[in-house]
DNA sequence: ATGGCTGCTTTGAGCAGA
C-alpha cells in the first residue's frame, strides 16, 4: 500500500496538478493539507473521477484536510476530524482505517514565531496530539500518520542549520514534539532508508528557493512498528515542486508492502 | 538579476504561510 501526504496550499488551485499527479504517483491513501476550501465547495466528483473516494475536512481561507483513498479500497471507515479533548475551529485533522491500516493525516499548526500566541497554540496542538497518538497507537497495532508537521526534526533536514537554529519549525520544543512521537513507537519512514544528503519537502517561494534547494523536510510519514518492518521505500517527490503552479510543499511517498 | 512568492479576502491592502 503506497501511503502519501501532500500539502497542497489550496486545492482550488491545485487540482489541476493534483490530477496529473495521482496516476503518476498512484498511491492508494493520500492525506492532502491546506485544501483550504469549505466542505460544500470540495472537488469531490473530480477526485471520484480521478479514481479515489474523498473524506474531508475544510474551512474558508485557511488550514483543512482531505484523505483520498483509492476507489477498491475505500471509503475509508471510522473517519474522524479532530483531536479528543482539544477543542479547535481550525481544520487540521483527518484520520480513517483502509483495511486493517489507520492512517491519520495532521496539519500541524505553523508556529508562525518562537514565543507568539500561535506558537504557543501549536504546542498546546501537539500535547493534545501526542495523548491522541498514544490511544490510536494503542487501538490500532498498523498506524501511518502522516501530514505537514511543520517540524524539521534534525539540522539534517534544513539547509542552512546555523541561520535556522532555534526559530519557528526548528527550536527545541518542537523537535521535542517530534522525539515524543518516535517515542510513542514510530519511525520515521524517510529514515528507514538511506537518502540523499539535503532532501526537504518545503522550498519559500521567494529568493529562488527550490532551484538553490534552500529548503526544510517538515513534511513526515511516521510508521508503527508492523509498518515500519515492511515499508519498501519512502521518498519526496521533488518533482512535484517543479514547473507551472506547484505547491511550495512535495508529496511525500511510503510504500508498505501488504502484510 | 543591484529584487527576487503565493493565495486568500465582503477587490485590494493586509494577513498568513514557513
Amino acid at each position: 500500500m503506497k501511503i502519501a501526504t501532500w500539502n497542497v496550499n489550496s486545492l482550488n488551485v491545485r487540482l489541476p496538478r493534483l490530477l496529473e499527479w495521482l496516476p503518476l504517483a498512484q498511491p492508494d491513501v493520500l492525506c492532502l493539507q491546506e485544501t483550504k476550501l469549505e466542505d460544500v465547495k470540495f472537488p469531490r466528483r473530480e477526485i471520484e473521477d480521478a479514481g479515489y473516494v474523498a473524506h474531508f475536512s475544510g474551512q474558508k481561507t485557511y488550514n483543512g484536510v482531505a484523505l483520498l483513498v483509492r476507489a477498491g479500497l475505500g471509503p475509508a471507515a471510522d473517519v474522524t476530524t479532530a483531536l479528543p479533548g482539544f477543542t479547535d475551529e481550525q481544520k487540521r485533522v483527518i484520520a480513517g482505517t483502509v483495511g486493517t491500516t489507520r492512517v491519520v493525516g495532521f496539519y500541524v499548526p505553523n508556529g508562525q514565531a518562537v514565543d507568539s500566541d500561535k506558537y504557543r497554540y501549536k504546542l498546546g496542538w501537539c500535547a493534545a496530539a501526542t495523548a491522541y497518538l498514544s490511544a490510536e497507537l494503542a487501538a490500532h497495532p498498523s498506524l501511518a500518520v502522516v501530514g505537514d508537521f511543520n517540524i524539521a526534526p534534525e539540522d539534517r533536514d534544513v539547509h542552512d542549520p546555523a541561520a535556522w537554529a532555534g526559530q519557528v519549525l526548528c527550536s527545541d520544543a518542537e523537535r521535542a514534539v517530534f522525539r515524543d512521537w518516535l517515542a510513542l513507537g514510530l519511525a520515521d519512514g524517510f529514515r528507514l532508508f538511506e537518502q540523499p544528503p539535503a532532501t526537504f519537502s518545503w522550498w519559500d517561494y521567494r529568493q529562488l528557493a527550490f532551484p538553490k534547494n534552500r529548503g526544510l523536510r517538515i513534511d513526515h510519514v511516521l510508521l508503527s512498528p508492523p509498518l515500519a518492518a515492511r515499508c519498501q521505500s519512502c521518498r519526496i517527490d521533488r518533482n512535484a515542486r517543479k514547473g507551472d503552479k506547484p505547491s511550495d510543499h512535495a508529496p511525500v511517498i511510503a510504500d508498505v508492502a501488504d502484510a
